[in-house]
DNA sequence: GGATTGACGTCTG
DNA sequence: GCAGACGCCAATC
C-alpha cells in the first residue's frame, strides 16, 4: 500500500488550490519532481473516481483548458472558473497570469 | 509482455 | 514567432 503514490500528491496540491486560484501540471510535475506533467493529467484523471478534485483548476501551460473534455460536461470548467472569478475566452484563461498560483508559494507560507 | 495512448512540456527547425 | 517532432512515465489494450 504505497500511500505516497504521486496522485496522491497531486491531489493534495490540487486541493490545496485557493479559490479563484490555477495551477498548471508543469509546475506541479517540477514541484513534486514527477518528471513528466502528463503524470499530474493522469493523475486527476483518477482523481474524478477517487475524490471532488478542483481539477478544474489546473490548466496547462498555456493556461487553456485542455482537460474540459473529460469533464462531465465540457463546459463545466469554464463555468467553475468563471464562476470563480477566472475569464475564460477560447477555451483560455486570459487572466491566467493573475490567477497563476504555486505550490512552492503556499509552502514558503508554511515554512 | 509489447505496443499505443495520454488532462504536457521543451527543443529544434 | 509559429509549427512540428521528441521525450516522460505510467496505465491500458
Amino acid at each position: 500500500m504505497k500511500d505516497e503514490n504521486y496522485f496522491e500528491k497531486v491531489y493534495a496540491i490540487t486541493r490545496l488550490i485557493p479559490r479563484g486560484r490555477i495551477s498548471t501540471y508543469g509546475t506541479i510535475a517540477s514541484y513534486l519532481a514527477l518528471g513528466s506533467a502528463r503524470m499530474v493529467g493522469w493523475a486527476l484523471n483518477k482523481s474524478f473516481s477517487e475524490e471532488r478534485v478542483p481539477a478544474h483548476r489546473v490548466v496547462n501551460r498555456k493556461g487553456e483548458l485542455s482537460g474540459r473534455n473529460h469533464f462531465p460536461t465540457p463546459t463545466l470548467m469554464q463555468e467553475l472558473l468563471e464562476k470563480e472569478g477566472a475569464i475564460v475566452e477560447n477555451n483560455q484563461i486570459k487572466n491566467f497570469k493573475e490567477l497563476f498560483w504555486d505550490p512552492a508559494e503556499e509552502l514558503d507560507i508554511e515554512l
